[in-house]
DNA sequence: TGGAATAATGATAACCGTTATCAATATGGC
DNA sequence: GCCATATTGATAACGGTTATCATTATTCCA
């Protein structure tokens, strides 16, 4: 089944959140960028859900989805999947490409960049012969404030 | 609830087919280790049940995930779980750690390692404090058999 | 060489995050 | 306001994985 979000038959000019083609203002989509943009990033649909929850009681998930799932086609919002398997959103468009740092003892992400590593990533992709259109580094370990603790 | 794989009541010196106390010899056990070692590596779970049937007809998937736990949880076989969210497996102790690239047209998988990678990604915890148990690097794009396609 | 204790197994229900379905509602162009 | 159609909420379905439970296999010990 091919599924194609809101691709056919508007017209243009229409007004739009995003920039899928034929997609309609709607308060849902404006509160789950809302969500994102004020939030502390790393986000699951479940807690963009109760976040969106407050600004609109009775939002249901499948909304939720579906607005991301539509931000994310049109790069508004960038998703990432860590070693656990649950969906993770933060803004995208003025945020630049960070790797995650991530806490196995407190599940906590902390975003980092270093530009050398991402442009030996390069370097191994070519010598594999490989054209990078993404990637991915999740390093696991002990933030900061849970080694102390141990 | 607290999940734990015959940890207690086992007599020393039983024979054992991982290192998990307790666990007992079996069959399917075996199988799932043959197939792992004797295969292309980045097997899913139903690859692997797939290939354990032909050696051991009726295993059940059940077996399959249990003796993949139980094998990674004493170092035989290392799970590693790429965007798709699907888990793959391939045999660890003598292999070493290897980062992933990751074809988007194929899906196939190409094992690399880059040591200057690998030590810049433990400054960069450092650098934020982090004590790293494990690290995940996947790249992905276009293998070289791919980009020729296009 | 049994037999008791218990670990392993297969079938299948349950689980969980996510997606599809569908009737009802909201939106935007006219 | 009206029409075409995009959006929505409730919920069923889906796919990978795990738990349950009765049955079977393995190991230890007499």
């Amino acid at each position: 089944m091919i599924t194609v979000i809101n691709m056919a038959k508007r017209k243009p000019g229409s007004p739009k959140i995003c920039d899928c083609q034929g997609a309609r203002k709607s308060r849902r989509r404006e509160a789950v960028v809302e969500v994102l943009s004020s939030g502390p990033g790393h986000l699951n649909a479940e807690q963009i859900h109760k976040a969106a929850q407050k600004r609109l009681p009775g939002i249901g998930i499948a909304t939720v989805y579906r607005a991301l799932k539509c931000l994310c086609g049109c790069g508004k919002v960038s998703e990432f999947i860590p070693a656990d398997g649950v969906a993770r959103y933060e803004p995208a468009g003025s945020r630049a490409h960070h790797d995650h740092l991530i806490c196995t003892a407190c599940g906590c992400f902390t975003e980092a960049v270093d530009p050398e590593i991402e442009r030996l990533q390069e370097r191994l992709a070519a010598k594999h012969g490989y054209k990078i259109s993404s990637h991915r580094l999740e390093i696991y370990g002990l933030c900061p404030c849970c080694s102390k603790k141990v």
